[in-house]
DNA sequence: AACAGAGGTGTACGGCGTACACCTTTATGA
DNA sequence: TCATAAAGGTGTACGCCGTACACCTCTGTT
């Protein structure tokens, strides 16, 4: 028994079993019991043991996060961009109903990590793929944003941009490097930021005009509930 | 000099001062510095006078968030519905990007008060009064729901409902007053609770299925989308 | 056998919200 | 006029939090 405990507690913390850990305390004792040292102790830990496998408790929060984007199921192949992205948003949705403190953990995150710079990549990829310009895929994407995701215009900023004014701006062969790297890593990304790029002065920040996406998405919700009214839509109930 | 400090000390505090003090302070330093101990520091007082003002801190942000409920414009009259609930929107979107601390401060509040009460059961007044069924208006509001404003179903359950099930229910007067009251301060959302629950088993209770709203807007989104991309939609840029 | 580095530990600091007992000021009404 | 009660401000203290920093202890390599 002690042995065991022993031989258990030798087994290596890592930061996969950290993260799952979390991911599963908070699941059961919710977000805002979900403290460094709680959690610690759930390891059989000491709470700075933690820090060895985490820089601290906003990469964690990220790391969470990025468990449960690997929750959502892929695009299925084959069906027409509707089904697609129907399919996927449900499926998102399914895993953040698994995952009730997912929601406002998200919407607190302000680094991107690769994980959801990919699942949004996948995501464009399948209003490209239906035939969708880069120009209504950007504003689709915005649009859709903040119903079943986090994810706001600022991506374009951390993933491509260099905002800083402050310091030096970073060496072109660095610049190209990073852009290489976008293009290679989040293709469609790429694909809709150059194509933005293009309708703007700025070359690579965010050609994101946040009062014009609000007002594409408000109108296209007023227009559709003008349509329902118009034909006397009814729940059916 | 310290006369007038101290005769200035010597207005009390109340809780219109302290909120517009939190709100000052969290516009000016952001929501994560806003603590008790800080904000008492600002108003040249100790934290705990604080708490003979408002009852914790959960308080003291649910009275933030009626402030700038407080700064959303009143309806235009006489317009049509469509450009009233457009410019409400767009109201509300410039007191929120006046404050940038109050998109997260109201997804987290819990409570709901009189204020946001008073604020929804006008937004739904203004779609009755465009001639929008119950039925329709009540998933019109879950579509716009978490666009411009923190409001979800939730709030059924805390004004008119009684879920409670380890506790004896409400006596039934006490149930009917509640009801009066209801029907009294929030004629709009009343009717629309009325409405959502003759279509259900339950009397007064949120008879409102998630997923049906979360897939209503979704469609309504995914129709916007296609019709924009059958017509070659292009922002024009 | 010596050692380096990875991983776990212990202590400590400065913050937080707020319970509780206390003091001071001010208005009341006998 | 003066006792009194209430309202409002104070001081101390508790138990949390995240995490910096110095340390110890294994384990695999040379």
């Amino acid at each position: 028994m002690t042995q065991l405990a022993e031989a258990a507690r030798r087994v290596p913390l890592n930061r996969d079993r950290v993260l799952q850990a979390a991911v599963t305390l908070a699941d059961e004792v919710g977000i805002e019991s979900l403290s460094m040292r709680r959690l610690a102790q759930e390891l059989g830990v000491v709470p700075m043991a933690l820090y060895k496998h985490i820089a601290n408790k906003e990469e964690l929060l990220d790391g969470m996060v990025d468990t449960i984007v690997g929750e959502i199921d892929p695009p299925v192949p084959g069906a027409p961009w509707k089904t697609v992205v129907r399919l996927r948003v449900l499926s998102a949705r399914r895993a953040l109903l698994r995952h009730p403190w997912a929601r406002p953990v998200i919407e607190t995150r302000t680094n991107t990590t690769p994980a959801v710079l990919g699942y949004m990549d996948s995501f464009v990829g399948m209003f490209l793929a239906g035939g969708f310009s880069e120009d209504l895929t950007h504003h689709v994407m915005h649009a859709l944003g903040s119903r079943m995701w986090g994810f706001t215009q600022e991506v374009f900023d951390d993933s491509a941009g260099n905002g800083a004014k402050d310091q030096p701006r970073i060496a072109a062969e660095a610049q190209a490097a990073m852009a290489r790297h976008m293009a290679q890593s989040y293709p469609n990304l790429f694909r809709i930021a150059m194509a933005a790029a293009h309708d703007d002065q700025s070359v690579v920040g965010n050609g994101c005009d946040d009062q014009f996406e609000f007002e594409f998405a408000l109108d296209l919700l007023l227009d559709g509930f003008e349509r329902l009214h118009e034909q006397n839509w009814t729940s059916g109930g």
